[in-house]
Formats: C-alpha cells, sequence, structure tokens
DNA sequence: TCTTGTTATTGGATCGATCTAATTCGAATC
DNA sequence: GATTCGAATTAGATCGATCCAATAACAAGA
C-alpha cells in the first residue's frame, strides 16, 4: 500500500500535497489547471496524484465551489425507443464536455417527478433537462428560478413563451405527412392518436389540422388506437369501415403505424397499394417493418444534443434570454404509401 | 422571502435549527429519522423544514457519511431497445429503494469506461452496475476491491469465478432454440453472428454447439450478419447458397432476425413454411414484424432488476459471499418456424 | 539601496452536514 | 437525600475541498 495517508484508505489532497512538498493550495490550484501554478511544481504535483491514485472528491468541493459538472435528466418512459434515442443525445453531448448524468423516469406522473427533482438538487446537480410528464403544470418553470436551477424542457413544454427548450417541428411535419398524401392523390385522410396528451401531442394535431384545412379538406376522421404491438387488428377493421372511406392515415408514431399496418395486412389489405399508411419518428422500425413504412423524421438524437448544448450554454451565460430550439423534420417515403385510387 | 438566511440563499441546517428553537445536532438527528428525537420537537422540526423550504445536502453529508444513496450505472450502448429495457429495469428497482442512477454509456470501449468509473468515483456512488465493454479485462474486478466499490456485472462477465453477476442463460436458451427446430424435423441448422464479442456471445455460441452436439448435428454453418436492418438482403443469399443447403437459422438477437427474414422474403422465399428462423431476446419488434418471429425471451427488464437487487444487498452485507442471478429464458413460438419439408 | 511589481505559494477560515462524547433533566431506585 | 439510569439534547471537532488575503522570492526601475 503507497505512503502516507492515515486511516480511512482514502487519499485526500492533503496526501498529495504532502508527497509532493507542497500546501493544499496548490494542490487544489493543480487540479483545477490554474495558470498561477509553476510548470515545474505542477508536474510533481500530477506525478504524485497518479502515483498515489489521488480520486478527486466532488462532494467537498462542490460545498464550496458552485458547480458539481451533473446534469440531472428526466424522462417520461425509457422503454420507448425514441427516448431511448434523445437519451442517448443528450448523453453524448455532456459526456463531451465532461459532465455525468443523473437519469430518472418519472413514469408520466407529475408526483414521481417532483420527489425526483428534490432528489437531483439534494445531490447539488447544476441543471436539469426535462420531458415533463403530461400533468406537469407551468409553475414547474417559476419554481426552477425560485430554486435557482437552470431547466431545460425538451420534447414537450409546458409554457409557450417562457424557458429554453429543444423540440421538432412537429406541425411542419404533419403538414409533410399531409401534403405527401394530397401529392398522391388521397383526399380523405385519417389521423390516429393514442396515448398521453401533451404540447408534443396537441402540435402534431394542430400540423394536421391545419394542413387539411389548407387544401380543403375534411379534418374530422380521428381514430383512436391503442399503443404497441398489439390491439391494432380492431382499430384496422374501425378505420377501414369508418363512414368516410378514408384511404389513408397518418399515425401519432412508428409503432402505432407498424401495428394499424399489420392489421390491415392481415385484414387483406395491401399497405401501399389498397391503402396508405404514414408514420411519425422514423424509428429503426420503420426500416424493419414489411412494408417499409414511409415516416416523417424527427431525429430524436439531435434534438437530445440540442438539449445538452442550450443546457451548457445556460451554464456558461446564466443571464442570457431564453431560446428554442426547434429541429425540422424530414419526409422520408418507403412503401407504404402509393397513389390513391382513381376513384376516390 | 423567508426569514433568517444569511447570504448564498441557500436554506441550510443550521438555519432550521435556529427556526425551530433546537441545535444543529437535532435536526440532523431528526432527518436522519433517528428514534432519539423526541415526537414533539420532531413534528416541529420538520413543520418548519417545510416552511422554509429546506433542500437536504447530500454533498456534504457524503463527506462524513459513508453513503450517498447514488449508483452508477454504465451499459455499452444506449440505443438498442435491450439496453434501454434493461436500463429501466434497473433505474425502476432503485428508485423504490430511494437510490438515484448516474448513468454512462462506455460505448464498447474500455478506455471510455475508465474515465467514466473516475468520474463516478469523484462523485461518491455507493457502488456500480457494468455491463462491461468488451475489451475490459478481468483487472477491472480487483481494481474494484482495492477501491472498495461495490461492483455488479450485469449481461456480460469478464471473470468465470469472482463477483457479483447478473443475467441469462444464454446456453440454455440456445439449447431451447436447437431443441425447437429438431423437434420440427430441420438437421441442418445455421447459426447467425455479428457485432461484438464477449461472454454473452460466447454463451449463446457455446449452447449452440452443446445442443448441436447432443443431436448429433453439424453445427459449422456460421454466418456473419451485419447488425441493423440493412445490408441482410446479401446475409440471406449467402444463407441460402451455403454448400450445407441449411434449413433453418438461429439468430444471435431479434434484430439479426427480422433482418435476415425481410431478406429471405424479399427473395421469395416464404419464412415460416421455406425456411424457418429462429430470433433471441423476444423484444417488441418480435411481435410487430411479418411473419412474427419465434423468439428466445430473455426479459431484459429482470435482469436489470436482478441486477439492482444484488447491489442492495452487497450494499447492505458487504461481507456476503458474490452472488450470480441467473434468470432462465422461454421459448416463444410464433410464425417465422415451421416444420421442414420432408426431403431434409 | 530602496521601492515597485510580478509571479508563485501558502495558512487559515469556510462550506453544510455528521460524529463523538458530554450534559441536562426527571424519574426510579437505594 | 443521594445515586443511578435512561431518554433527549447539544457543543465542538471533523470530513476534503476552495476561497481569500497575506507573503515570499526575485527581477526591474528609480
Amino acid at each position: 500500500m503507497p505512503e502516507g495517508h492515515q486511516r480511512s484508505g482514502r487519499v485526500t489532497l492533503l496526501d498529495v500535497a504532502q508527497a509532493a512538498g507542497v500546501s493544499r493550495a496548490t494542490a487544489s490550484l493543480v487540479i483545477r489547471k490554474s495558470p498561477l501554478v509553476a510548470n515545474e511544481t505542477r508536474r510533481k504535483v500530477e506525478e504524485v496524484m497518479d502515483r498515489l491514485g489521488y480520486v478527486y472528491n466532488m462532494g467537498a468541493a462542490s460545498m464550496r465551489a458552485a458547480r458539481s459538472n451533473t446534469v440531472g435528466v428526466i424522462v417520461p418512459n425509457l422503454t420507448n425507443p425514441f427516448f431511448a434515442e434523445m437519451l442517448a443525445g443528450i448523453e453524448q453531448a455532456l459526456d463531451d464536455a465532461g459532465m455525468i448524468v443523473v437519469l430518472a423516469n418519472n413514469r408520466e406522473s407529475a408526483a414521481n417527478q417532483k420527489t425526483i427533482l428534490q432528489r437531483m438538487r439534494e445531490r447539488g446537480v447544476d441543471g436539469v433537462i426535462v420531458c415533463p410528464a403530461r400533468d406537469v403544470r407551468t409553475s414547474l418553470l417559476s419554481k426552477a428560478d425560485e430554486w435557482q436551477l437552470p431547466l431545460v424542457q425538451v420534447l414537450r413544454h409546458i409554457s409557450e413563451n417562457k424557458g429554453d427548450y429543444a423540440g421538432t417541428d412537429y406541425a411542419g411535419g404533419m403538414r409533410q405527412a399531409v401534403e405527401h398524401l394530397v401529392s398522391l392523390g388521397h383526399r380523405s385522410i385519417a389521423f390516429a392518436t393514442g396515448g398521453p396528451v401533451h404540447s408534443a401531442y396537441r402540435e402534431r394535431l394542430a400540423g394536421f389540422l391545419s394542413a387539411m384545412a389548407d387544401h380543403a379538406l375534411d379534418p374530422e376522421i380521428r381514430i383512436e388506437v391503442p399503443l404497441g404491438p398489439f390491439g391494432s387488428p380492431a382499430s384496422a377493421e374501425s378505420l377501414l369501415h369508418h363512414s368516410a372511406r378514408p384511404s389513408a392515415v397518418i399515425c401519432f408514431n412508428d409503432i402505432m403505424a407498424a401495428g394499424l399496418a399489420n392489421g390491415m395486412t392481415d385484414l387483406g389489405v395491401r399497405v401501399g397499394q389498397d391503402f396508405s399508411i404514414v408514420g411519425f419518428d422514423d424509428l429503426a422500425e420503420a426500416e424493419l417493418v414489411r412494408p417499409r413504412l414511409t415516416s416523417i423524421a424527427t431525429f430524436p438524437g439531435e434534438i437530445g444534443a440540442n438539449a445538452a448544448r442550450l443546457l451548457l450554454s445556460r451554464l456558461q451565460t446564466p443571464g442570457r434570454a431564453d431560446q428554442r430550439i426547434v429541429s425540422l423534420t424530414r419526409l422520408v417515403v418507403r412503401q407504404s404509401t402509393g397513389a390513391a385510387a382513381p376513384g376516390d
């Protein structure tokens, strides 16, 4: 065992300083890469730190210094691949900045989110990136202000005009979907939803309605589809027998689209020829299913990275004005959409 | 603004104590739910904490107390749904125990993993759950010992006989797959792999080889398939034209199986009739693709929860013997497997 | 020689909690 | 009445870093 530490086995800055023949203060300066310390001294101290296996104690440091280089990330769901991709984007960007992620799952509940935020504050996180649970109210933003806790909203926002936000242009994406179908000759287009109601939902719906209105189409064909790969057969049937006889459907996300497509196929409908389906998000699944899904790509990894950048810039310049980064979607045409039958 | 805090805006335990007319020490006992404090005093202090909006400072606490109630989790990949499910299982179990997760992604690199572990130790995590990057060596376990850092391996292990480990019976799963195919009359069975080589890979291969040997079958049909939904057409073709004329294939995971199935279908082969395919993991995708995938279920969420339980028990009883929790797999028969043609 | 200035280093106070050992205060026992 | 005991509380030291103001060392300029 190496020299000179007294009891607990933990090597402290004092041990390093003594072994290097300098004071605690100087050793501290070396760690923080201060330019005040002479090169020769720096080299010597670093050599000793390495030899003794010194580990910085962030807890002790954050008592006096403001920063902990730790960021809290709160998502409503971890198993949804969309959030997993976004999380990966956040983690990557923060890791590159030398920060580390404290993760928690609010499970779509404001109550959970409250205790999570508490635990994160106890750990002294420098800031948080939150995709708010559906029942979180606007007061969260003023609370964060009061706590002096930098907070970035991602994917969903609880206020139209306050706070940093990184998301995607859901409305624009829906417009792309509608216009794609219209250009293929479809006039009777359904919108399939399901799952929690939040800003990301409302924006998609608004985009759909507005695009439909611009083409003077009836936007009243809606259908509720349970999320997940099961249960869609019934939905497919009810969609086919809808009184408005839709020839195409735009889905809330790819999972739902894949489920509906399977339901249709099982009913003998040729998806992409007899009926068109557009997904949303363009996850890996879109390429995996047959027929391949036409989908609106939203680049979740990019959104996550944007959120991380927003938080980092906020930490650097606490006083800067609020920003929203909205990334644009892209239509990816595959096999699940085709020209409408001439009769339609 | 509430009363009695001096400068930084942060409410400290001292503020609480003064406002409640007790000493710091007593207030501290209240937080830690010590039975030493009188009920009346406890009530009073809690009321004040609530009123002043007191937030516990874990960093300060962990300087004297041993615990930080924080656990590090290291995975090699976040976008793979399998790991996402496992992470969700870990997070859930730890959250229930009042702990919080510090997350990082080693991106299949030992070098990344090293800096991550460093950062986690700096934060004073109570322990770590690691799915080691493929090039991590056994010395990690002795390092962790030296650091007195409880470490649980999950999904992959870097030592056969040392350390806590939670995983699944990959070999048994492969045996289930082989026996399912054999019972359907298949004699010429291929094994499709790709991606990094690690213990989870080796165990699957060993299970395949041993089960094949038990049925006196030739286990030499192997094929490398690039991971991901693309690039499988070529693999499907080379599999069909393999000199041994396989009638079935067992895949390393569901993603690969879905890709191969699509490749086969595109070549006009009827999967489930002309050719059988077995996946591994039984992700949601298995139900989503057509034909639905026969797969070996591995329950990643359960594995994650087991890993969390191992760590919690290790924290409670540091001296206990090492444990390995191996959960069993389950064969889920769907449409991608069928009886072999009589000629085979 | 004496000041001035620059560069490098340092001791001591401090952050907010916990730990230890000591103290208070009644009630029970001798 | 003195002593013992247990329950409840507390002062003061402590954890490992950072901040601050002071200082040492040495070169340059008056």
